[in-house]
RNA sequence: GGGGGGAUUCCAGAGCGGUCAAAUGGGACGGACUGUAAAUCCGUUGCUUCGGCUUCGAAGGUUCGAAUCCUUCUCCCCCCA
């Protein structure tokens, strides 16, 4: 199956330039996405670009990923109804590096002529005086082709206008593709739906300047069937850094996911063939309480976004939280593996002190740690049930704790809610 | 420059001298049900030593009593020029 026909079935693709099929089929292509160095971690939502770029190389071409060290610079306006704050470049810098290292971990760059390249704009950029590039590049691109574009258009009709420099973004990023079609021979550049315009740009620049073709197609957004964003919880964007979003953290965002999301998504952030997923589909549908589109889901992109150890901790800590799994568990671990399991759980510390003659537990989570904001609130939640400690519920909002509730004579494991765990530990 | 309207608890938005810690809706959080889901239902949503205490843009004032009336200030919005 060809590389479109790949992601047409798995609900990837949104819109393609005429003829990019057929020159893909013809001979092995390497071709192009670009990451904003925005942040300093990739996020869930650039994991779609990122299988993008792996079936490309499944399929025998060659990945180029690019990060935006230049057009980083410049704001992006496409999406965006604001002008954007400018990153200074030591940030910038920080970003690029932290960027490539997480990319590295998706491609192969050791797979001979369809191996991966990584490349960084800022290298073709930071010579490139702006006199020769309004003569060089400018030139080619009349103002009416450039405000023509969606992204400039919504700009110049709102109310916030758009500077002269998220304005000539488009022929930076224009001129990315042009210079990557010119030296090593790439001739499709993909993206999400909203790169739409600035890589059409691109395959103008080319035209104009050397009559060549180049192509390119946009993937999907990616929804979620309730309509909410894709890619973010209460606590936030879920990143792909262990340090900002745990592995456990990580692999419970995609079990998680809805019946229907995790059918979707199973096809876009896995490589499992048709066959495959409609078996997984079928074994769903039987028995859709064991969920197991959803495990397969979080099983396959864990491992490949961490590890085979990380979703091996992050199914034990699941286990543990969310089943039926007893405090004995915690009995054969060291204080370091206890850790480990909560990693990602608010931690407080408490002096042994404060348990030893007992305290009421209305003031050992408001007061000696934050589990809850007041004792009102705690009392409220003790009062509707909502509160337990070690895995049994606490009825009695005047309840003591002391010593002896200790596990391990050292660990309290706090619950509001089922899903929120807290751990204090007595020192 | 002239004229008008407004600022209320996380948000929207009632209240227009006592019965107001402040309606209602949303959100959030909990409970039940479940699949760590969705839907649904129920509860909580200023602090509290449960006596009270501090809130309605800010500061003063009137009053036995103010979110509600008066003065000044700050900030928002609309209309005309």
């Amino acid at each position: 199956m060809g590389f479109v026909d790949e992601l047409r079935w798995r609900g990837m693709l949104h819109d393609i330039i005429p003829g990019t099929e057929e020159q893909l089929l013809k001979e092995k292509t390497a071709g192009y996405i670009g990451f904003d160095p925005t942040g300093d971690s990739l996020h869930v939502g650039h994991l779609t670009q990122l299988m993008t770029l792996i079936h490309f190389q499944q399929a025998g071409h060659r990945p180029v990923a690019l990060v935006g060290g230049a057009t980083g610079m410049v704001g992006d306006p496409s999406g965006k109804s604001a002008e954007r704050n400018l990153l200074d470049e030591d940030t910038l810098a920080h970003n690029v590096a932290c960027l490539k290292k997480q990319l590295a971990k998706f491609l192969d760059f050791s797979a001979g002529e369809h191996g991966a390249i990584m490349v960084n704009n800022y290298d073709w950029f930071k010579e490139f005086r702006f006199l020769d590039f309004i003569r060089d590049v400018g030139k080619h691109i009349t103002v009416n082709y450039m405000m023509a574009k969606d992204s400039v258009k919504k700009r110049l009709e709102g109310e916030n206008g758009l500077s002269f420099t998220e304005f000539s973004y488009q022929l930076i990023q224009g001129y990315d593709f042009y210079y990557l079609w010119k030296n090593q021979g790439c001739m499709l550049q993909m993206g999400g739906s909203d790169q739409w315009g600035n890589i059409v740009t691109g395959t103008e620049l080319i035209r104009r300047k050397e009559s060549g073709s180049a192509y390119g197609l946009t993937t999907q957004l990616i929804k979620k069937a309730d309509g909410n964003k894709f890619g973010k919880t209460e606590s936030g964007a879920v990143w792909l850094d262990p340090e900002k979003t745990s592995p456990y953290r990580y692999y419970q965002f995609w079990l998680n996911a809805s019946d229907e999301d995790a059918k979707n998504w199973i096809k876009i952030f896995t490589l499992k063939s048709k066959g495959e997923i409609e078996a997984l589909i079928a074994e769903h549908d039987a028995a859709p309480h064991l969920r197991v589109v959803q495990k397969a889901l979080a099983k396959d992109i864990t491992i490949r976004t961490h590890s085979e150890a990380d979703y091996d901790t992050a199914v034990n800590t699941s286990e543990f939280l969310f089943g039926n799994g007893s405090l004995d568990f915690l009995k054969d671990l060291s204080h370091n593996a206890v850790l480990d399991v909560f990693d990602g759980v608010p931690t407080f510390r408490i002096s042994r002190n404060t348990l030893s003659t007992g305290i009421p537990i209305v003031d050992l989570l408001a007061v000696d740690s934050a589990v809850f904001s007041s004792k009102g609130e705690a009392r409220k939640m003790i009062q509707g049930g909502g509160v337990s400690v070690n895995k049994s519920k606490i009825t009695d909002p005047a309840q003591e704790l002391h010593s002896g509730n200790l596990v391990n004579d050292r660990y309290l494991i706090v619950q509001r809610g089922k899903k929120n765990y807290f751990l204090l530990i007595a020192e």
